[in-house]
DNA sequence: AATAACTTTCAGTAGTTTTTGAAAGTGAAG
DNA sequence: CTTCACTTTCAAAAACTACTGAAAGTTATT
């Protein structure tokens, strides 16, 4: 395959990932550009690239900026702004599952917290089932959130090599 | 707080997460309604529930049973068809990262195969910098691929056991 | 074979999210 | 203090996704 198509390809397929993650589709695509870019780029180049709008591009690198997945870099002698990608992919997955756990994880384990807190009788069907529905979910939510606490924290040879030695 | 509120929070709260993950809101609110249901729902009783169309209800419905988190309940002498959710949370967890996995893992798999093959030379920093976030992603797909392999087999209380023991 | 009890479909509508592009903002340099 | 080179904002438009409800379809019962 040619560089010029496979590119293309791996721009068009991070797009469409990050659409079944709730990521706008736009927003990996930059990110995309910018992982396989050995240079910083400027909006203009982004927007050429990608055929998106100046708006467009200025937003969706803010984002970019905000999940800590890429950075600004300035060059002396130029106004210009020019953006590139952090390409370790161990920090680029350790960025957004922090993002995500702080967005939706953390959030909902602090309701799952106070809903078994219901009161109820326990001869109650309804109450008995809502019960150990939340309770066992709470479980695995925690389970998880310590798994992605130790992920965070964690060298990426160190991680899986310990997922392995278990799993093998 | 009282049982009727919390029931509604949850339902909420399991919507909201379902849209944050790509999941349809009310998909993930049927869902939760069965989830901390005792009995068997009708088409009717969730249409009242969640004040939502038949044909919505009928939809998600059919997209919770494909998605294997739901299955149909036939009583002798009637004909309405009832439906009922598996309550086993760590079933769900695995129904859930199976179908994801089949959706959007493999296939980015299977590409990122395709685009490690891509070819150039080594002194065109484009490729090299290409080829190396290719391979590198590729690296990390496969440690998870693997590691939801493990999940998919095995045991709630194995796997997380194992887990803790190597994270603690 | 007619009715009744239900389920499924789908064209149109409503609601949500994303994108555009022009205008406003910013601040360095002359 | 004005211009210039850029960046940011945001209202309106476009694109996309989800939902409705009436009509068509299905199957059990009489």
């Amino acid at each position: 395959m040619e560089l010029v198509q496979a590119k293309l390809k791996f721009i068009e397929a991070w797009g469409k990932l990050g659409s079944e993650w709730g990521i706008n589709r736009t927003m990996a695509q930059v990110h995309a550009l910018l992982l396989i870019s050995p240079e910083a780029l400027t909006t203009e180049d982004i927007m050429q690239e990608l055929s998106i709008s100046r708006g467009n591009a200025n937003m969706t690198l803010r984002d970019l900026i905000g999940w800590g997945l890429i950075e600004k870099q300035h060059r002396p002698g130029e106004r210009k702004e020019y953006f590139f990608a952090d390409k370790d992919t161990w920090n680029i997955a350790r960025q957004v599952a922090q993002e995500r756990k702080k967005r939706e994880l953390d959030p909902i384990i602090k309701l799952l917290n106070e809903l078994s807190e219901v009161e109820g009788k326990e001869s109650d069907p309804a109450y008995k089932t809502f019960k150990t529905s939340v309770t066992d979910i709470n479980k695995l939510a925690k389970n998880v959130n310590k798994t992605l606490e130790t992920m965070l924290k964690a060298e990426e040879s160190w991680f899986w090599g310990a997922i392995v030695k278990v799993f093998k």
